[in-house]
DNA sequence: TCGATGCTTCGACGTGCACCGAAGCCATCG
DNA sequence: CGATGGCTTCGGTGCACGTCGAAGCATCGA
């Protein structure tokens, strides 16, 4: 038997094996761009060594780059890349070691919302998930989910725009619309797709939800939790936030 | 703001990153049990070298032991470690450098056929998930799939055993019966679930498929392609063996 | 034009860890 | 009961790479 050549994916667990750019990526699943700057305050190192580590980032292609005068942006290379984060945060987060840990300090705000990415996860995010197909405003669909007439009224309603009403497009164009994603703290489903993601967006942009700085944690504002009182119970989303 | 703690998932993608791990973690893609010395083989490495990687796997709860006489045999923890690897290796080959590596030498059987842990992936295991819709021997339901009555005649026919005929089992468990695994070499769903599970393993006992040593690739025989001619075209699959 | 800012490149240092040789342990087999 | 085979433990070696100081290079504001 010949030596088999190095499995590719060897590269990329690499990549997110060291502990200052795991910590980089944990910043980066907030979606959003950050600074080359921003990037060095998350992983704890110097300019210089994040400088590095965004140059090795950028070859594996798990980052793209965007300059802009004389900052570097920096964001997820797309929606795999976080998806194999998540995969490999719902295994070290399997442990029974780590079950009480989830209670004490730094954890706890990021199990009580997060984001997934581009969508909403955590607590809130799978309350919503179960809010969302009980109130049935979606229902499942070949593997995915798709809105029903009273779900289309009730999200553009929320001020979320929606895809051409004839939703004739594409079944991959359906399938990315609105799909499940594992949950590693919760360890069920939430929702994902191009809806959470817009879900998500106009939530920030109406202040219902706040980024926590230097972190994918998220707040509920009572503004929020009264817009998404449709769908999950106010006492338990104010208990939380 | 505080430095924030090294994420969970580093010390996951720290153990699948080296290279040699990797090549280990690859084998146990089979989904077999392996010794610790057919293991050492599979890395390249010493059986003393090989000793301490599995040490290591086995504290990160990657795999378990299970010991026998003087042999240790070892296997991946779970589904969910397999799909951690799925997820990053649909990463790796994602990258537009790789595309035309797949025409060459040591992956063009990985490509055509392959165990996904437990099941079967490659153009072989997303042209029989093709042909299990097509023909209507599974039908999508809810997120996942169920087989029709015509589907559960086939395929018993083909001697896989099938759960309760009544198929009242919980949800989960039908969720767990038939559901889509995305492949990374062909960027496209194939079947996952224990429906998927119970094929494989008889298709390896009748000899329909084989294990291709120290590798994940599988090769089908021609009393393979007549068995599966139903949902594939028989051609097209000699081609590919 | 000049200084400040944001980031990169270079060079040197230190350490963590993968690796193997040698020796030891425990089963099984003759 | 010794011999063999499979695997582990120990000890020592060497390399890979993450780290920061210093210097260099753009861009922006005045």
């Amino acid at each position: 038997m010949t030596i088999s050549p190095e499995p590719r994916f060897a590269k990329i667990a690499s990549m997110i094996g060291d502990p200052t750019r795991a910590r980089m990526l944990s910043a980066l699943m907030g979606g959003e761009f950050l600074a080359a700057g921003e990037l060095a305050a998350a992983g704890g190192v110097s300019p210089q060594t994040a400088s590095m580590h965004i140059a090795k980032l950028l070859d594996a292609e798990l980052i793209v780059l965007r300059t802009q005068g004389r900052h570097r942006y920096v964001r997820l290379a797309g929606e795999e890349v976080a998806h194999a984060l998540e995969a490999l945060s719902f295994v070290a987060e399997r442990s029974s070691a780590n079950a009480d840990k989830w209670a004490q300090g730094a954890y706890r705000p990021l199990k009580a919302a997060r984001t997934c990415y581009s969508h909403l996860a955590g607590e809130l995010g799978v309350a919503l998930f179960d809010g969302l197909l009980r109130r049935g405003t979606i229902v499942p669909d070949a593997g995915h989910f798709r809105l029903t007439p009273v779900g289309r009224v009730e999200v553009s309603r929320l001020g979320v725009p929606l895809p051409d009403a004839s939703m004739s497009a594409s079944a991959s164009a359906a399938r990315r619309f609105a799909r499940p994603c594992l949950d590693w703290s919760e360890r069920r489903d939430h929702l994902s797709g191009t809806l959470a993601t817009a879900l998500l967006e106009r939530g920030i942009e109406r202040k219902w939800l706040a980024r926590v700085a230097g972190s994918r944690a998220l707040t509920l504002s009572p503004a929020g939790a009264a817009a998404l009182a449709p769908w999950i119970d106010a006492g338990a989303v104010a208990r939380r936030a």
